[in-house]
DNA sequence: AAAAAAC
């Protein structure tokens, strides 16, 4: 299963490059080639200048794996992710999902449950340097709707040792509905495996038990989120001491200075006590010079898996934008724009910046008689829920939403991302930012990309529109698409312009 | 109040 070709001469300290492709190579730490027949393979891909330390690779061309019954795809969008792996450990590509050593029962939650034929890219790299020992540390970088879930999910269920009853394997999740979200994931996918499971996230009144009187877990993997995975600990309803695998989905929130960077910290720490040898993932689509830096320093001798950031926005999914001259004018392009479409469209999703313009625009909208529900923080756990199912069991169509959703949130059905406010950079250097108010935050691209990302899963079509107002968000636009190199193709507020634009993005 | 989690 590995490749014997390595040379010798690599030491520990050199970053070798782990390259997948489907063209004959001559880097030296290669992995085997993917499949004669993968797509893409007609075409020659330019290797790209080496970029200090990381040798770059050939591009190689991102498969969809997830197909349904008669759903076709579209050729997929091309991706080149850059394998970086230290020490001598020769890892190979995984064509098949048989090339892992998996269990049956494993294979069998893979193809019948799951519906998949063979590994993604994304997959085809990380699960070999998962799953093979000395099982190192793992930074992975991939494009929205690529697979990352099935990678550390697969991952988990193939570490666990299912005769031993006790936590092994554990997930953090920025969000509730993330959590709730992946242990479907990993239910469906373990399903015939045995191995057990339990989602560590606030309850909902039905399920609301104190710390104190919750007997301790026994469940072989938990997902959760950091407060209650790290409240369970410390109330010792979470064992930690067979843990040998931890996963940080969003890693770069889950570790950015901005988000949860104590609670993942103490998490690990405590972990480390009393469990001598474990191994972490870390998987986002988007990891920004600063969290790279400080993951490197936090977790020591990784692999890693990276994409530019000039190639993480997806081509299945086009950009608008559109200038409004003001804010009501966005809410009258939704409505007149979207809701008179939203027969042909799939599902949609309106970001907006805060909860409160959340709770207007949902007034507005509502008021014109429209159907349309929302999803924030403040809400109860109840109501979360019952939000989120319905619009995933498709009876809702319009979703408007914080950046609660902005990251992982999959839901095939959407094809439509709607920006009613662009996101924002949070500056904690400026706190006397009342009388600026906001209005010379830079743009947050990170989240720009994950919200956009929620169309387009797994290769779909999608599209974005961003309703901009006012030159900051004009500004901040243009910033964005320089960021990016992506283009955002204006469009006008007309029946014909906005109709032309669904129809090149192919939603209608 | 930026949002999120959750103290």
């Amino acid at each position: 299963m590995v490749d014997d070709a390595a040379p010798g001469s690599t030491t520990n300290d050199s970053y070798c490059d782990a390259t997948i492709t489907h063209s004959p190579t001559t880097a030296p730490f290669v992995v085997s080639p993917l499949p004669k027949r993968g797509w893409g393979d007609e075409e020659h891909h330019d290797v790209v200048a080496d970029t200090g330390d990381l040798s770059s690779v050939p591009s190689e061309v991102m498969e969809s794996l997830k197909i349904e019954d008669e759903t076709t795809l579209e050729e997929p969008i091309d991706s080149n992710i850059t394998a970086v792996t230290t020490g001598d450990t020769p890892y190979s590509s995984a064509s098949t999902f048989e090339d892992l050593n998996l269990s049956k029962e494993l294979l069998k939650g893979l193809y019948v449950e799951m519906r998949f034929h063979k590994p993604s890219k994304i997959q085809a790299i990380s699960l070999p340097m998962i799953l093979t020992p000395p099982y190192k540390h793992l930074i992975a970088q991939a494009h929205n709707g690529s697979g990352k879930t099935t990678c550390f999910v697969l991952g988990m269920l193939s570490r666990v040792d299912v005769n031993l009853k006790a936590p092994q394997a554990f997930c953090i999740c920025p969000t509730r509905e993330l959590a709730m979200q992946n242990i479907e994931v990993l239910k469906k996918m373990g399903k015939y495996t045995g191995i057990t499971s339990e989602c560590a996230v606030p309850a909902d009144s039905a399920n609301y038990m104190p710390v104190s009187k919750r007997p301790p877990t026994t469940a072989q993997v938990v997902i959760g989120t950091p407060g209650t995975i790290k409240k369970w600990m410390s109330g010792r309803k979470l064992g930690v001491s067979c843990v040998k695998i931890l996963v940080f989905d969003e890693a770069d929130h889950m570790l950015g200075e901005d988000g949860f960077q104590d609670y993942s910290l103490r998490i690990m720490r405590d972990i480390e006590r009393s469990s001598s040898h474990f191994q972490v993932l870390l998987f986002s689509a988007t990891f920004d010079e600063n969290v790279k830096n400080f993951v490197s320093r936090v977790v020591k001798d990784y692999n890693q898996l990276f994409v530019k950031k000039e190639e993480l926005s997806l081509e299945s999914v086009k950009q608008f934008k559109l200038i409004c001259p003001n804010e009501q004018t966005k809410i009258r392009v939704i409505k007149d724009r979207i809701f008179e479409l939203a027969d042909k469209l799939g599902q949609t999703i309106i970001f907006v910046g805060t909860r409160k313009s959340a709770g207007v625009l949902h007034k507005a909208l509502v008021d014109l008689g429209y159907d349309v529900t929302t999803i924030k923080g403040a809400m109860t756990n109840d109501i979360r829920d019952k939000i989120i199912k319905e619009f995933k069991d498709g009876l809702t169509k319009v979703l408007i939403s914080t950046d609660l959703l902005a990251r992982g949130f999959d839901q095939q059905q959407v094809n439509l991302v709607i920006n009613y406010d662009l996101p924002l950079k949070h500056d904690p250097s400026s706190q006397a930012m009342k009388y600026r108010s906001s209005s010379s935050s830079e743009p947050n691209f990170e989240v720009y990309l994950h919200r956009i990302g929620r169309a387009g899963r797994f290769g779909r079509k999608g599209a974005v529109f961003n309703l901009l107002c006012g030159d900051q968000e004009i500004k901040r636009m243009d910033k964005i698409q320089k960021h990016f190199g992506s283009e955002v193709i204006e469009v006008r507020d007309t029946d014909e312009d906005i109709e032309a634009a669904l129809k090149s993005a192919g939603l209608i």
